[in-house]
RNA sequence: GGUGGAGUGGCCGAGAGGCGAGGCAACGGCCUGCAAAGCCGUGUACACGGGUUCAAAUCCCGUCUCCACCUCCA
């Protein structure tokens, strides 16, 4: 079974064939450091995640680069409202984006570059375009040609004619077409610049990622994406400027979907943006991360309250399941391989729900195993669960979630709460033994106020914090 | 106007011509002193109207509703 992946170019699911064999290289277009990031960024981070662990787990060597766009119009208005140099701006919420990838259970990427890291690249790549006959200079400005590139709409499956003509009062009103688009932006006073041979200025949206892609991952490389709104025009234009400039550039396309509230798309914009950070204070952040993870990747997934504490039962199912396996087997490390079905799963396209169907049946299988007290099937489901867990980033013992539930200051306060409650325990069972019910329930309540649960199982009862 | 997507049982959420994914909730049962957890069982779901087929949630035609992109956007 190969790795098939849906690829927006084609509109059709395709054979995944690596341009080397046994490597892969992964281009997700990353966050413009304007704001603080909302889950639906996080949605992005956590596909591309999900993605390079299961390339990862196919054996191939992953190279991931992630990028950050830190100047842009928005990053400088914010900065001139605050009164602020730009960078300042783009460095805060540069740091709150990977507080956020980080919190949710993100790896970092193989790179990260920056935008301004990258500008001698783009004046490179801006002049060769020139010269090639794609793009032209005009007062200050350098504008993409897009009736010089043939192939201009075909990712978006949009017909030049077809557009609706990008109002986007020109002021200079010197593009050629109104959907040209700016390769470098002259500077205007009080903006920030660096020199070009077109006068001081700085890059257009696009032109970072053609740059990048090239330096770090060559003039061709296997994937690309990003949120599904980027497909226009942000991808359009970096095909046609990258192709223009001479480099095949991305062979497969792949694009998330939305987050959406009330059914419209979570944004800033809207009003409904739910900050991250925000809403790891409600909810654990693995608790976020399943119920982000979950749904299909070309899916929307409707953003709600109640469908977050649904997943956290849900996860606290495969929880208690891991953890009461450990506690009648031992602890398991993970299998090395992953259950047949939840590798077809993940080869079509990353079915993540289909796949999610088969972890839940071997929990099952392996609650099973556990009330017949039969050791060896328990740890055998432990470890397949421990290893589906981990390709989806929510193996509850491994990083970063096992500082949660294990070690450090939390696992000797646990030690302390364990002997108090063994106190407790010794005195309801003292009761239970001599028939005195209420005495036995009335202990059971009070660990309950103090937020301990007791559960009697036939090797005694057990207790856990919830 | 162009382009892409969605409408599935009480809820979330897969599937894409024929064996009812999975989760949450509910109900019944087993277990339990009681509970909890776990297990077993219970649902005649596929926006609407036609059609094709032995067979349609899945294909075709039409209709309705919703969302997104074409302007900054994960």
């Amino acid at each position: 079974m190969t790795l098939r992946l849906y690829d927006t170019a084609t509109r059709s699911v395709r054979d995944f064939v690596p341009l080397v064999p046994g490597k892969v290289s992964v281009y997700g277009c990353g966050l413009t450091v304007q704001g603080a990031p909302h889950v639906g960024h996080i949605r992005f981070g956590l596909v591309f995640d999900v993605l390079t662990r299961w390339l990862e787990y196919r054996g191939f060597e992953v190279t991931y680069c992630r990028n950050v766009t830190d100047i842009d119009d928005k990053i400088l208005r914010k900065a001139a409202e605050q009164g602020v140099e730009y960078w300042r701006v783009a460095s805060r919420y540069e740091r709150e984006a990977t507080a956020a990838y980080t919190l949710l259970g993100c790896r970092p990427p193989t790179v990260e570059p920056r935008a301004t890291g990258h500008i001698p690249e783009m004046i490179a790549m801006t002049a060769e375009l020139i010269e090639r006959g794609h793009a032209y200079p005009a007062n200050g400005d350098v504008y993409f040609d897009v009736r010089s590139f043939p192939e201009y709409g075909a990712l978006s499956n949009q017909k030049l004619d077809d557009m609706l003509s990008a109002d986007d009062a020109d002021p200079k009103n010197a593009k050629r077409d109104p959907r040209d688009f700016t390769l470098w932006k002259g500077a205007k006073p009080g903006e920030p610049f660096w020199e070009s041979p077109w006068g001081p200025g700085r890059p257009g949206w696009h032109l970072e990622c053609s740059a990048m892609t090239h330096k770090y991952l060559g003039q061709a490389f296997d994937i690309h994406g990003g949120g599904i709104d980027l497909i226009f025009p942000h991808h359009e234009n970096e095909i046609a400027q990258s192709k223009a400039a001479g480099d095949e550039f991305a062979r497969y396309w792949l694009h998330n979907a939305w987050v959406t509230v009330k059914d419209a798309k979570m944004g800033k914009s809207l009003g409904n943006a739910m900050n991250v950070e925000e809403v790891a204070r409600r909810h654990r952040p693995v608790v976020l991360r399943y119920y982000l993870a979950s749904p299909h990747y070309r899916s929307m997934v409707e953003y709600s309250e109640e469908a977050i504490e649904e997943a956290a039962v849900a996860y606290g199912r495969i929880e208690q399941f891991v953890t009461r396996a450990i506690e009648l087997a031992g602890l398991v490390e993970p299998s090395p391989e992953v259950p047949a079905e939840f590798a077809a799963a993940m080869d079509d396209d990353l079915g993540v729900p289909q796949a999610m169907a088969v972890l839940h049946n071997t929990v099952r299988a392996g609650n099973v195993a556990l009330a017949a007290g039969d050791k060896e099937a328990a740890a055998q489901r432990l470890a397949e669960t421990r290893a589906m867990l981990g390709v989806l980033g929510l193996d509850p013992l491994a990083e970063p979630w096992a500082d949660e539930t294990a070690g450090g200051a939390a696992a000797d306060l646990r030690e302390t709460v364990g002997k108090l409650v063994a106190v407790a325990l010794e005195q309801r069972q003292a009761a239970r033994s001599r028939k005195d019910f209420a005495a036995a329930d009335a202990i059971r309540a009070q660990l309950g106020a103090a937020g301990v649960q007791i559960e009697d199982t036939p090797a005694g009862p057990r207790w856990s914090l919830g």
